[in-house]
DNA sequence: CCAAAATAATTGTCAGACATTTAAATGCCT
DNA sequence: AGGCATTTAAATGTCTGACAATTATTTTGG
């Protein structure tokens, strides 16, 4: 399969081994692994050239490092926050490198929302709906940055996706909308906007609560069409400058 | 804020700030990083410190690094396959270290893959249909092994995902439905099993011709109860023995 | 003018050393 | 016997200096 391989470093090499052995289980969570001494006789190379093994692991939260006695590296027990975190580290590059449009990634943020509004209006608690409550009072401080209006946007549609009582489903969602929150950041709300925008945030939590679930899919369809709209003047508001 | 940090190792310390640059946008795609030799000057830090750092960089696909003369290390462009191939690993991961059931990843994956089809039936090419025709074809050969199966089920999901036209959607689909196939893999597919797929395959290739969004719907519908119960199947098998 | 060889810059690897951290073992005093 | 201080051992973190391998550029030779 893989024959003409442009000879990856031994470093990366010894990663991939170790990391293949963690992902198809051979190393379980919390197990440790060889001390780099061993490692390096294993591998017949040199403990520096192990440890920059160690390190792309780590990168990847795939290990930890504890040091000391009885120290070494340790499998992680990979949580759904680290899961999330790399994503949107992942994803906001994504974003930010590839010259996306902004209404490409908008369309995608919430295609990928609306998958949620079934399984939100069936399950949604009182808990989650009051914290949306609570973030559109957050919204609705006349005095909140645009950076803090936005970061409050995240946490609302978090809770939104969080209704869905699907941690598989929060995990995917919360990473593919916090990564939009650095484009978002580039748009100016005027208070007219927030204003809108906020009453599209309740219609959401009303509709969660009525468990109508065209009434919040139709509020989402409207927030999509609404931002794309903003981004769009900010982009021309740009371009003139 | 971050007050009592517990002071992260040297190595760490250099690879965020380098991260920071490059996510700031201080360090663009293709720049070529300094030396390490000036690197390590810098930072007052050995060369081998230097090294561990871009390493974890590198796994992370921020950077990649060529040797000789005027090499170095350089921000990479971070592709669609990169950002999904890490997008995978975690995932898989994910999924695997957390005792997920298999209803619950199935219930979230199938729920993603359904926020396309309004668009996949809006855009859907011949080409990508070919390509499903294609791989419906594969899984009918009746001595295919379970795992060429599966292969052929990812590849036939992926191109449904991909006739949203949308690459950010295609993006953060393809991740949820490949990390499923370890999963997918544990299950046996009878002669039967695979009859019924199939079929469900070939109604969804059909409904995005006719451009019907809903057969489409109820098609994904039918697959995700249809491979939960496989799923608990198997389940049952193995805990009975 | 072109091809071959030398050159220089840079990453990849190695070996050995020392510093630092941490848990366990040891020893001492009550 | 028990508790506290010290020592010890194992491990990671870091540094130094060296050499090998690679590759674009420069020089040289015909």
């Amino acid at each position: 399969m893989k024959s003409a391989e442009p000879e990856k470093s031994l470093s990366a090499q010894i990663a991939d081994a170790i990391r293949t052995a963690i992902v198809d289980g051979r190393l379980l969570v919390g197990d440790r692994l060889p001390s780099e001494a061993e490692l390096s006789d294993q591998h017949s190379v040199s403990r520096a050239t192990v440890r920059e093994a160690l390190k792309r692991l780590a990168a990847q939260s795939l290990i930890r490092t504890e040091r000391g006695a009885f120290g070494g590296a340790f499998v992680n027990h990979l949580s759904y926050d680290a899961a999330r975190a790399q994503q949107v580290t992942t994803s906001t590059l994504l974003l930010g490198m590839n010259a996306i449009s902004f209404q490409v990634a908008c369309e995608a943020r919430y295609a990928l929302e609306r998958s949620c509004t079934a399984l939100a209006a069936e399950r949604r608690t009182d808990a989650l709906l009051a914290t949306m409550r609570t973030e559109i009072d957050t919204q609705s401080a006349p005095d909140l940055s645009d950076e803090a209006f936005c970061a409050s946007d995240v946490a609302f549609h978090r809770a939104l996706v969080d209704c869905a009582g699907n941690e598989v489903l929060s995990y995917h969602l919360a990473g593919s909308v916090e990564a939009m929150q650095p484009l978002m950041n580039m748009i100016t709300f005027t208070a007219r906007s927030r204003a809108e925008i906020i009453d599209l945030h309740r219609a959401i939590v009303i509709g969660l609560e009525i468990r109508d679930v065209a009434a919040v899919d139709r509020a989402l369809a409207t927030l999509e069409a609404y931002t794309i709209t903003l981004g769009q003047t900010v982009l021309k508001a740009r371009a003139t400058r």
